[in-house]
DNA sequence: GGCAACCCTGGGCCATAGTCCAATGTTTTG
DNA sequence: CAAAACATTGGACTATGGCCCAGGGTTGCC
């Protein structure tokens, strides 16, 4: 079975424009144009495509998930690294939202006390022990 | 204390391109241009790109980092109810990550070593059995 | 057979977040 | 005092991740 780049696009709830766009950078595979008719895209990229929507989810960038894709299934370990990467960096991403989150409620709770504090917005983050890349 | 933009964007670790681009979208104030001389940037502005460059690291946009800059900088009473949304905001963003986080732990686990060749992870991104933003 | 709905090509355009460059002016340093 | 180093200005250019559009060609359905 195979589908126009039209209902591949909606199967996977993509625009039709990004699965171009994929093409265009790699991510996925333009069929051969046939003499007659239209493209014919294999069902399994509507999987493919998925598999992008929802590693961009976890953080992945496009160029990151072509990598993903390519180390495959008989790399698990490369992917696994990859993945271990992310998994940080969102950990420290979580840990900088608490303190900011924390200064808001100082912040908050200042405003219907006390207002001679004066922003530790950027104190928030400012001892923060984490690396930019 | 001043710095000239050279010494405030090595201070900062950005480029100067990078400071002066701050300045046209208003994320930094640029001071005024003396009858002699360069302009003149307070040292508290190097406190204020790391800040910058932090809040990125974390998931925020330019734009949203002005807008929490501003926070702590205009009065109270105005400021309050932003702060609130802000911090909702923010803790559903912490939640949004901290689901990720489980996502890729829960990957990482299945990616076990030992499984010699085939990667689950691939594998579990395309069948949606986990939820989408 | 006709017309709507779809595809193809190719280009342009958007926002975000910068970076680079040339020409000109200012400052510092040897 | 001269040259190197730095600053200013304005504009052009980059990458990422797309979206949109015109002018065709093709297909599907009544």
């Amino acid at each position: 079975m195979s589908l126009t780049i039209g209902k591949l696009a909606c199967a996977a709830s993509v625009n039709i424009e990004t699965v171009r766009y994929y093409q265009r950078i790699g991510l996925l595979q333009e069929p051969d144009k046939p003499q007659i008719g239209y493209r014919q895209y294999p069902v399994t990229d509507v999987a493919r495509l998925r598999f992008v929507k929802r590693a961009q989810y976890l953080g992945f960038t496009l160029k990151e998930i072509v990598e993903l894709l390519s180390l495959g299934e008989d790399r698990c370990e490369s992917v696994k690294v990859l993945a271990e990467q992310k998994r940080d960096r969102i950990k420290i991403q979580i840990r900088g939202l608490e303190s900011i989150h924390a200064v808001l409620l100082r912040l908050i709770e200042g405003c219907a006390t006390d207002q001679a504090q004066h922003c530790s917005m950027i104190d928030a983050l400012s001892h923060e022990d984490n690396q930019s890349p």
